[in-house]
Parts: C-alpha cells; sequence; structure tokens
DNA sequence: GGTAGACCTGGACGC
DNA sequence: GCGTCCAGGTCTACC
C-alpha cells in the first residue's frame, strides 16, 4: 500500500487494547475481505464508505497495550470518509467498550487476565455480521471462507464487503451460481432488502435499552435466523449473555469439559456449566474454545489465513 | 412442544 | 477421476 500519498488516522484505543491478540479473537478475522498479515502484524481491508471503497491498514506500532493505533489509507480521504473509516474501525475493534468493562469480566472469570483476553473482533457493521453468520451456518468452516471470498469479489465494490443495497440487487440465483452460498441465496437476498429498504434500522438492534429478549425475538423472525445465529448475531452486539451452541460446542463439551451424553444433554450442561458469567458468559465460553485451538495452532495472531486459519476449527483437529 | 427430512456445498473416502 | 457419504443450522410439515 503506497504510504506517502495516502491518509494518515491516530486512534488512541482503551488502555488495555492489544491490536494483535484483540483483533484475532473471533473466526471472522480470516473471513475476506478481512486480511491479517502475521509477519508485519498489520491489519488490512477494503471499507465501502458509501461512494467508493477505499483500502485501510491498521497497525499498533509501539506493540504495546493502549498504544496508539495508526490507521492509513491508500489515497486522500475527505472529512466525511475519515469520519467512516474512524466509525468502522471502532466498531470492528470494539472500542467503545472501556477497560473497567474487560476488568470486571477478569474479576468473573480470572483464567484470562494474565494474557488479558476479554475483547471481541468484529464486522464494520451489523448487516456484514448478520451475512458471516448466515454463511457460517450448516457448513464447514471452508466453505464460509469460499462464500465470504467470492462475496466480495462478485458482488463487493472494489474488494469490499458488499453493502445491503447491493446485495439487494442481486437475484439469488447469482449468488448461488457464483458465490456459492447454495439454498442460502434467497435468505441472503431476503435480509438484504430489509436492510436496504428500512424494514430493519441497525440503530434500533443495536440500541442498548433494547432487552435481550425482545432482540432475540427479533432476530428469530429475521430468513435465515435461528436459535444458533441469533445468539452470535447477539454477541457480536456485544451481548454476552447467550451461547451460540452448535456442534462446535458439543465437542468442546465433550473433549475439554469430558460431558456425556447426546448433543442436546450436552448443550444443556454447557449452559449450566457457564450460567455463573452472567452477562459475561459468552468470553467465557468462547476464550476456552479459543484457547483449545490457540494450543494447538500456536497463537491466533501467527496464524497464515490460507493454511492455519482455513483449518483451525475443532473438527479439524480431532 | 418435539421430531424428521430437505436444503447445498465441499471434503473425505473407496474404487 | 468419479461416485458416494457425511457434516453443518434452519425451515417446514407433521404428530
Amino acid at each position: 500500500m503506497p504510504r506517502a500519498a495516502g491518509s494518515r488516522l491516530t486512534i488512541r484505543p482503551p488502555r488495555d487494547y492489544l491490536l494483535r491478540r484483540d483483533l484475532c479473537s473471533y473466526g471472522y478475522f480470516l473471513l475476506e475481505p478481512n486480511h491479517w498479515d502475521p509477519a508485519t502484524r498489520q491489519f488490512r481491508r477494503v471499507l465501502d464508505t458509501g461512494r467508493r471503497s477505499v483500502s485501510v491498514s491498521i497497525e499498533q506500532p509501539s506493540g504495546v497495550r493502549g498504544g496508539t493505533l495508526v490507521v492509513r489509507a491508500a489515497g486522500a480521504l475527505s472529512e466525511p470518509e475519515r469520519a467512516a473509516v474512524r466509525r468502522d474501525v471502532a466498531r470492528m475493534l470494539n472500542l467503545h467498550e472501556p477497560a473497567e468493562t474487560i476488568a470486571e469480566f477478569h474479576r468473573l472469570d480470572p483464567r484470562w487476565r494474565r494474557a488479558g483476553r476479554g475483547r471481541l473482533f468484529r464486522s464494520p457493521t451489523l448487516f456484514e455480521d448478520v451475512i458471516k453468520t448466515v454463511t457460517s451456518c450448516n457448513v464447514a468452516w471452508p466453505s464460509t471462507i469460499n462464500m465470504n471470498r467470492r462475496l466480495c469479489e462478485v458482488v463487493g465494490r472494489g474488494g469490499a464487503f458488499p453493502t445491503a443495497e447491493r446485495l439487494a440487487d442481486c437475484r439469488p440465483q447469482l449468488l448461488r451460481a457464483r458465490c456459492g452460498v447454495g439454498y442460502r441465496d434467497a435468505r441472503i437476498v431476503g435480509l438484504a432488502r430489509m436492510f436496504a429498504d428500512g424494514r430493519i434500522v441497525p440503530e434500533a438492534i443495536e440500541d442498548p435499552a433494547l432487552p435481550d429478549d425482545r432482540l432475540r425475538e427479533i432476530l428469530i423472525e429475521w430468513p435465515g435466523i435461528g436459535p444458533y445465529a441469533a445468539a452470535n448475531i447477539m454477541q457480536l452486539l456485544g451481548r454476552y449473555a447467550h451461547l451460540p451452541l452448535d456442534t462446535e460446542s458439543v465437542r468442546h463439551g465433550r473433549t475439554v469439559l469430558g460431558f456425556r451424553g447426546g448433543s442436546r444433554a450436552v448443550m444443556r450442561r454447557i449452559e449450566r456449566h457457564f450460567a455463573p458469567f452472567a452477562h459475561h458468559k459468552f468470553r467465557s465460553y468462547w476464550f476456552e474454545l479459543w484457547d483449545f485451538y490457540e494450543r494447538r495452532r500456536g497463537k491466533s495472531w501467527t496464524w497464515e489465513k490460507r493454511t492455519t486459519g482455513s483449518t483451525f476449527t475443532a473438527s479439524q483437529l480431532k
């Protein structure tokens, strides 16, 4: 990325924020258009600012907790574009979450205090998080990787993740034929149209005043969103009191926690096991799962996208 | 409320 | 190289 002619922004993150650890904290960091370079510890992706796509990189040159984040964009940015980049980066990195919240989590579950784990990566928009969740349902991880890559290549502007408006204009058959989304085609277009025509208002969904139970009811009504997807979208919204339990969870319950019985019984035991972590429940569950991956594949910020990053799920590690 | 089967893709496996 | 089997969460029909 040419630096001389580009724009440079600096962001002061919360005092505990460590880019390599907190960005490489959830599988979506491995999905297009996201790209983490383990060698340079630099994150790159294309953002759609509304009028055009912009390639950005994020670094933390000091490499220490709380160190200033440097965001570079290829080319000059207008003021509205700079604001859009700042907003998108802040959402991806969950920078609004104060250090005190993470400290509270560590008091509840001290296992992660030393490493400092507590923050989770997500997408710059709710829409991208929802579509990424749909592409992760009923499919093995390599297929999720392919679907997201092709969505960016075929529908996204300049390599960005497609906006709701662009996906809403697609025929389901195009997504099936060229993006490999299979039967998810109509559900993805349906969701995109709901976002694009205002039936789904992200600000309303992201309103902290909306009770968890009501939010879950709303999400379950959306096409392609069932109990697992709803709970996953909720954690991406920073609501960590619900566990998105899937076959990966059942494997974890059996192999790591030693639970016995059928899938439903194991899931019920997992729920009970993590209940004491209350509104931080998902963090405890997720970092336990993440620790399992890292013990076998090394620290997540060392994972190469095309090798380790495509085979890190528990089904590949049995 | 619970359950069975279809949905689609891609990897694993056997030949 | 080809065919078959299987994993994976949601949706619908049915009991």
